[in-house]
DNA sequence: GATGAATGAGTGTTCATTCAT
DNA sequence: TATGAATGAACACTCATTCAT
């Protein structure tokens, strides 16, 4: 198997249960199967593993809303596709989810390159929906910053909080409850 | 002045710049005009100063709560009127609001005493007060647990969001947004 | 009661139990009852109190050998004495044995005047009574200096075995074993 | 060359002259001529420095002590000769011997396995022999706990104070006077 | 590419000692 | 005398990173 994909899951097995701060190279070594040494030759440091991490994330997502925008549905609706692909990924991948949610407060950590176009990336992205559902009549009249803004983070939270209270069972009836809370919160 | 509070001050402004983890004990000492030694005469290790800092907005929050109990509003407004406070305290204080969101979803952090109980308590009191105006008819009928705790975390991270990026003018007028977006989200 | 005597025998309890270097001066001034800085009135610092500790017994043999000296009993009988009064002091106070013993070896205390003397005064006593008995045809050519050495040190060390593995009241039979076997290695 | 083997030997050298505690790592590292972290590459920390030099010598003692066991001497013959070997390997590694006897009288040192086992095992090793001299009528009736345990003692004791009064050109007469002073207080 | 022994700068914490009251 | 809050030098230990093999 592809060493860097080996090296990538071990950091966030190990990344999510520690922390970034917490997490030493040499058990992402030992969990990898690899030597220390080997971690260098596909990372430049251990903020570079982090940032790949959120990298393939944002990627991911960023696909995702290629397809959307092609598609012909409401915005409504594109926002609740997207959400609902955006806490299912979180919830397929758990480890990932905690590693997304806590590394991205860091302060230290806000430089590396694609935690910061995580941070802003997909909060824009429901911003641009919510902004041509708002043209749209879809909903009422917002401010798409800031209720864009709060809809990515407290997504983000509330799979988070499931994800560390070991409440994953629940995962599909608490998005349920969040949606329908959330477009509440916006239709007209 | 009261040596613990001076150095309390000095490690929140410390701590909402670097984070935790990257904080030096030696540059707390610094800027609290104390010698290194002096910080262990008040708080038991550099964790203990962080706990401490929760402790002190928690029982805040905690206070608040209290009267909000033994006042006689709608349990609507109740929630209206402690999102006020809450965000306000975090509006007044930016460098405490940085630490609450930075430090609480770090794993290793979350065996602190006060941050475990901020991270329980606040979404608690807002479930209470969900299931108070849910059995009051002042709401429609959703999840208190999983809409308390997304009120929790969203204000929060909004909040936090304004702070990082600067926008500390635009806080009233996105706190109306939000709280209007709320309560969108649970009304009849 | 006067404070010096309070502070020389906490810091005896504390040091027996600790050793040296891991003992406190804080501990000390809690078991004496005094505050830390009370300390320094009366000792230069904490090798200084070990010091005290060392001159006081010293003092108290050198007291006995005048005694002895002025007696008229046969140097092995002056020999037999000397051990069973140190012996016996050492029975006495066991925290105090365990103190002359374990710091009387530390090489950077040896500088300590009365550790020095100590460590060279008894054996000398020792070699002097021994030298004695043997112009008087009491004992067989031996060097005295490596007998007188040997005695004190094996008598010390036998005191500090007994000590430490909590044999306290095999010390008579003991003393009684050691000397005749000290009598029978000298003897004619 | 073996570079646990080095930092042993550095160690060595530093602690018989500083004493354990006065021992810093950056010494020891300094005279290994290794960096500090190469140390703990080797070692769990100070202690386990100390206490591996124990280990290594009480191996020795238990290796010829074996050899011992095999041969057919008097039990009195065997008991010289173990004498002389232990006192032999002290004059051969003085600074070990300094070791030796500075650090197995520190209270908190005594928890570590190989002192431990050095200040129960060797006296033992005493007892045994003397155990069947006295059997074999080589040796007069005595309590060989307290014997055995008195000749270990201040054979360590006196090749300590020659070591540490630089008289090491003495060694062997005094250990000749040792030897015939101990037997002439067993024998029959 | 792969290894892992070696590095050493960096940091939390301790504790003997001081000195203003 | 007596106090104990304040000090800050000192030190064990860690761990990301390197590089010879």
């Amino acid at each position: 198997m592809d060493k860097k994909e080996l090296i990538r899951e071990a950091a966030i097995k190990v990344m999510s249960k520690e922390g970034f701060y917490s997490t030493k190279m040499q058990i992402i070594a030992n969990e990898a199967g690899v030597a220390i040494g080997t971690i260098y030759l596909y990372f430049k440091n251990k903020e570079d593993i982090l940032d790949y991490i959120f990298m393939i994330e944002y990627k991911k997502r960023l696909n995702f809303l290629d397809h959307l925008k092609e598609s012909n549905m409401s915005y409504v609706k594109k926002i609740e596709s997207f959400l609902f692909f955006h806490v299912n990924e979180l919830k397929g991948s758990p480890d990932i989810a905690k590693i997304l949610i806590q590394e991205s407060v860091c302060p230290l950590l806000h430089k590396l390159e694609w935690i910061n176009k995580t941070f802003n990336g997909i909060p824009d992205a429901f911003k641009w929906m919510l902004e041509n559902a708002k043209l749209n009549g879809e909903v009422r009249d917002i401010d798409t910053d800031i209720i864009g803004t709060s809809i990515f983070l407290s997504s983000r939270a509330l799979a988070y909080k499931l994800q560390v209270e070991g409440r994953e069972n629940e995962y599909d009836y608490a998005m349920d409850q969040f949606v329908s809370f959330i477009f509440n919160g916006i239709k007209k």
